[in-house]
Formats: structure tokens, sequence, C-alpha cells
RNA sequence: UCCUCGGUAGCUCAAUCGGCAGAGCGGGUGGCUGUUAACCACCAUGUUGUAGGUUCGAGUCCUACCCGAGGAGCCA
């Protein structure tokens, strides 16, 4: 018989298939009972006819529980009452397990229950329609950048030392060193330009900070692209040009999750290039005018964050930061040497920074001076320092959250539910 | 780390002034030939987060602790 997953269901009308699955519902009315199977790509109603109440199939049908695994037999129809339009006729059920009493049930639950559940969680489908579009935007990332020849440079988890020294590392053993688990691999990218021209990385990224909010994980994903010779401009229309690339791919694979999730499609459908662009200076002062009391010098907070995203309806570009609030390698600006060419790209509806990034300093001398204003150690720099002795250029690169862009794709309210297990504060399990 | 809120049946919640701990879902039993989180009838379900205190009497008031949620800072 012709297994066949629920996905492809339309291919097989008026044929004989066999579906390998678990029970989503079921319903009985009398002498007909109907069979809600799920098989990861779909769910599919299954009904069951019979004009003896006795029959084999009705007490098979009626020992099933919810999340059972079965796997069924019988004759696709098409049936404009069945949700999604097609039906199967079952003429046969093997029951591989009949589960025990299913935690979730189909009202409603508490989020502390749900994420002690998380691994049952993600058969909900909600949860199942947000990590499709998970791998869906993995995907498209990689196009994107593959499509434009960029190599994908895979940089090191286990790293000597602080990145940016700033923010907090997840310390381990190395034998009988120290060892931290990577913030960002752009460092090491900046040495792999070197050697390729353009390159990406996409990898997992640890932060020990106390974060506690809807915006932050502990663990979460990250798309690093680094290219020689590209200036601030470069990097901002390389920005562009992937988040909307990342749209209209999902727009296009994702109706059918997008409308589980009554996203209002619309919203995405009108984010076009170029992002408007506004400088720190222009920022801090339209923010002032809105009613913030963000002095100049400040870095954005959060209520300044949903504060940019309500004066525009698309992601905007904040560029020209003053130095001190951004890291050591980035570029100052050679008319305003207290500002860096750095960029943040904001995304629209409030959700938060979902790129950030700019023109990295190429000089050796300003390098070592702020390798030196910012008490780093030197000794760990001194490859850093190698790659402006010996053929520098100046280069450019930045890093997206894949799950910061997901919650905004999605419209989810947590960033907690677009990653299969997500690692927060005071939560490891499961 | 700080601020705010919460913890009662497997789940979601209710319980008036401190006075018998209860409803829906889920589970069980029966009914129904097109259900859409089906419906109808009946049945069972409790260390009220933990420890102590006040009181004739505590889910309710007090103290400490534990766990969780929302937010801030920091960031992608």
């Amino acid at each position: 018989m012709n297994w066949v997953y629920i996905e492809d269901i339309s291919n097989f009308k008026d044929q004989e298939v066999e579906i390998r699955g678990w029970v989503y519902n079921k319903r009985s009315s009398g002498k007909i009972r109907f069979l809600l199977v799920r098989d990861g790509t779909g769910i599919l109603q299954g009904t069951i006819f019979s004009p003896k109440k006795d029959s084999p199939l009705f007490k098979q049908f009626d020992d099933l529980t919810q999340e059972s695994s079965i796997i069924i037999r019988g004759r696709v129809r098409e049936e404009k009452r069945a949700p999604g339009g097609h039906e199967i006729n079952i003429e046969e059920i093997n029951i591989v397990q009949i589960a025990q009493e299913y935690p979730i049930t189909p009202k409603e639950h508490g989020i502390p229950f749900l994420m002690e559940h998380r691994h049952l969680w993600l058969r909900s489908q909600k949860q199942h329609a947000v990590l499709q579009i998970r791998t869906e935007l993995v995907k498209a990332i990689r196009n994107f950048f593959d499509g434009r020849g960029f190599r994908l440079m895979d940089t090191p988890i286990l790293t000597p030392s602080a990145c940016e020294g700033t923010t907090t590392l997840f310390e381990t053993k190395y034998f009988d060193q120290k060892a931290y688990l990577s913030q960002s691999g752009q460092l090491y990218n900046e040495a792999t330009i070197g050697a390729f021209g353009k390159v990406y990385c996409f990898g997992p990224t640890f932060r020990a900070e106390k974060s506690k909010t809807r915006k932050h994980l502990i663990e979460f994903w990250m798309v690093e692209p680094e290219v020689a010779f590209a200036t601030l401009d470069d990097t901002i229309e390389l920005g562009e040009d992937l988040i909307i690339y990342i749209i209209e791919r999902i727009l296009e694979k994702n109706k059918n999750e997008l409308k589980i999730l009554e996203r209002d499609t619309k919203l995405l459908e009108r984010i076009k290039k170029p992002f408007p662009r506004i400088t720190y200076d222009e920022a801090q002062k339209k923010l002032k005018e809105k009613g913030s009391k963000m002095e100049w010098g400040d870095d954005f907070g959060s209520p300044e964050e949903t504060l940019m995203s309500n004066i525009y309806d698309i992601p905007v570009c904040v560029t020209h930061f003053p130095a001190k609030i951004k890291a050591f390698y980035m570029q100052p600006d050679s008319k305003r040497p207290d500002l860096v060419l750095g960029v943040d790209v904001l995304a629209s509806e409030g959700y938060g920074e979902l790129i950030g990034g700019g023109q990295r300093i190429h000089d050796l001398d300003l390098l070592e001076k702020k390798i030196k204003e910012h008490n780093l150690p030197r000794k760990a720099y001194e490859w850093y320092l190698d790659l402006r002795k010996y053929g520098s250029v100046p280069h450019s690169g930045f890093g997206l959250g894949i799950e910061r862009t997901l919650s905004w794709i999605c419209k989810i309210k947590h960033i907690r539910e677009t990653i299969p297990f997500p690692r927060l504060l005071y939560r490891i399990y499961p």
C-alpha cells in the first residue's frame, strides 16, 4: 500500500493510501465516527461508517486516545465538509501505541504549563506553524548568501576569550584552560574575508546576560555576513536585500502557516527597499520630541525602540552612533570622530533590533589605541591585529538574529516560541 | 540584579466579611448517520506551592522561603 504524507493528499484522489501519524482529535455521532490524524505535514479527517454498532473498526476507534500513534488505510475523497477539503474513508486501523492521557488538551493552557511540556507543545498547530516558517527562514538565508557568492565559514563555538569584552560570557573548562561560549563569529570572519572575500557564518550564540524579556534568549542563532572592501552603505544595502528576500520567500512558501498564525500579511507585503535611514543625531532629536527622556549619548532603550517603530511602518536603519555606546572595533566617521559607522535595523511593529553591524576599523594604529582604551588584553587580540598588518582593507558586516526576525514575521508575542527548545533565564528544561 | 503580579482537581479558573473546596475541559459510562475545540445525560477526581504564626475556625490574614509570569537594564 501507498504510504503518503498528508501535504500531498490532493494528488491521491480516489486512491487507496496509507497514512502514518497521530490522533489529533476524534468525534462520534452514532453510526459515523470522525478521526483527525496528524502526520507532521498536515491534518486529515478520516471517517468510519458502519450500519452495525459492534463493528471491529468502531471498537478500535473507541480505544484510541489523543496522540495515539496509528497507521490507517483507506480511500481518499474530495469532501467539502472536511477540514482541508479532503477526507479518507478508513478501512483499516493499525494501532502502533495507545497514548496515555495527553496533558495538552484542545483547550487553553497557561505558559508555565506549556513551557514545562515544550517537548509535546511542539505538536500543537501554532507552534508547528512557527517552526515550519523557521526552517524556511533558514533556507532563505542560506540561499540568499550562497546565491551571491558568499562562502560559508563556520566559526568556533569554544573561544579563548571575549570577542567584545563587554557582555557576559558563559565560561567552561577547556582541559586545563578556560574557554568561553561564542557570542559572535564576527572577529573570526574578519580573518576569513582575507581568504575568501565575502563570507557568512550561521550558528548558535550564547549570552550569559540576566535578560528576562520577550525579546531575549540565552542561546540564539545568528547569521553574520562580512565583506572585504565593503563600506557602511554597502552593508546597509546588503541587510535590506536580505530582509526583503526573506519576507518575499516566506510570503510565497508559508501562506498556510501565516494563516494559522492569523498574521496580517499586508504589513509584510508593503516592505520595500530602501528602508528609511536616520542618523543617531536625528533619531535622538525626534525621540525627544515624542516624549522620550533619552539624552544624546544614551543608547536606545526598549521604549525608544517601540517609539521608533510607531513612527515607521517598515524597518528603519539608524546609523552613526556615538562611539562610546558601541563596540571597540567600529570605524569612526572621518567627519565626526565621536561617531562610528554603525547601523542598527529596527523592525516594524515593535519587534526591536533585527540587525546590528557596520564598518570595522582597518587601521592598525587606531585599532591598537581602541584596544588599549577598552582595557582589552592585547595578547588575546594579537591575531586580530595581524589582519591589519597584512593587506588590511576597509570591511563591513552585520549580524541578524534568527529568532527576532522570526517573531517579527510571525508576529509572535514572545521569542521563546521561535526555537524548538528555548534556553531562558531560569529555564533550561526540557 | 531591580520592580510588579501570581501559585486551589490532570488543565483553565471560581470560592462574597475568615465559616461545608466547585465549575468547564480532559478521563470513565451510556446515547446520537456529517462532526468541525461536536453535542446530550450520568460518574469519579484535592497534602489549596513549602514552613511557621494569629484565630473557636485559614484557600482567604501575618512572616519567611521556594517556584513561575510580566516588565526594566543589556543586547541580536
